[in-house]
DNA sequence: GGCGTAATTGTGCAAGTGTATAATTCGGAA
DNA sequence: TTCCGAATTATACACTTGCACAATTACGCC
């Protein structure tokens, strides 16, 4: 009969962090908002629910900090096809539209994540700053591909050209998170592609299915 | 000391359910999934918590029936303009698009109440089924009104285009609802005809804001 | 090596959740 | 008018939730 107290490692405050808001994404993922309960984050996370409010003010403290890290995980995991990416504008462009549509930007997870935040971002004010500034970076460097195009663009239609190609990538993505079955891999991807280039009256080179290393 | 027991009026079943139906799709428009609990729908509908497990069998079971009813109701709403449409392809196909991107489609609560179905749908395969009739129902209605245009479409390119035009639908009614502010009155309907035109490869006429009756 | 401090745990609580069920009361049928 | 069934209310229960707080333990520092 030794005492039964759990044993524990101690952590830097990062690193706890960092897994609290990783379990609470997870969670909200997997069962939505009302799936990520406190004592179930700290299941997962391997600790104590007490532990939680050690580093967070409050339950809404964690959400907050959640969302702030998933929307800037999504936003950067986008740019950084354009690291790789060669000079043409065109291949640059289609290459940024076409990993918004494939994994792991477009998984079904990362649309339950979206729909269970947007309550909160519709109510809480600090978590639509967060929201705006993510989807306006986001479209911001959509327009820059635009812009880098050949040919001159009154900035009046960039933007209108910009709010537009957002919205066929957003509304590919909603659907093929909804209804992952309804299309053949890669099938969005492709049509988002193409759809861009229709609206920009361009033709767009479809870049091959995951990094296009076919010979 | 008489009764303090509150009188009730009797309702018929139909009225009852929608009512409650009602209250409980109000309440996840304004807070979120969180809110529509059993007692905060019962209250806003007017009756007592007890009632609604007289007319549905769990509360699972009214959230499949919201769900329905509010699935129908948005379908139906588009549709409704086709009624008053005159004959020409272009402009029907014009009026269904704008239509879907303002009020009543697109409005703010729309899209929370979407969201705050999403995991439903995701988890729930009645619901899963609704929310599949709905989209594709949809989506079909759009691919007759591209086939009605003139010129001969083949049926896999049909199919393809309709996809796309959906998703630019969806995509701006998601940001519309997302960010309210971002955009100019109408805007985002204009935007969306334009481009389901370049993606047909046509020119669409812009139907005029609201019903059109500026001298 | 001992010690203090901060990280971590354990326990408890008040409020809220969905649901079951008995007790009432309305309103039409006879 | 009377009466019976169905609609509605009231009460209770087991469970979960977020949070507070005291007790414990790991680990850097001297």
């Amino acid at each position: 009969m030794t005492g039964e107290r759990r044993m524990f490692r101690r952590e830097g405050e990062g690193a706890r962090r960092d897994s609290l808001i990783t379990a609470a994404l997870e969670l909200i993922a997997e069962g939505g908002p009302e799936a990520a309960t406190v004592r179930a984050i700290a299941e997962r996370a391997g600790v104590t629910p007490g532990l939680i409010r050690h580093y967070f003010a409050s339950k809404d403290d964690l959400t907050r900090a959640a969302y702030l890290a998933l929307m800037q995980q999504m936003v950067q995991t986008s740019f950084d096809v354009l690291e790789t990416a060669p000079d043409d504008p065109k291949i640059r462009l289609a290459a940024f539209v076409a990993a918004s549509l494939r994994p792991p930007v477009m998984d079904a997870t990362a649309i339950g994540l979206w729909a269970g935040f947007l309550h909160h971002v519709r109510r809480d004010p600090a978590m639509a700053a967060v929201h705006r500034t993510g989807y306006l970076r986001y479209r911001d460097q959509l327009q820059l591909l635009i812009a880098a195009l050949p040919g001159d663009t009154p900035p009046e239609r960039l933007r209108t050209q910009a709010i537009a190609c957002n919205g066929v990538i957003d509304g590919l993505w909603l659907e093929g998170g909804a209804l992952p079955d309804a299309f053949a891999p890669d099938e969005l991807a492709q049509i988002a592609v193409q759809s861009v280039g229709a609206i920009l009256g361009i033709d767009l080179p479809y870049p091959g299915p995951q990094h296009g290393n076919d010979a």
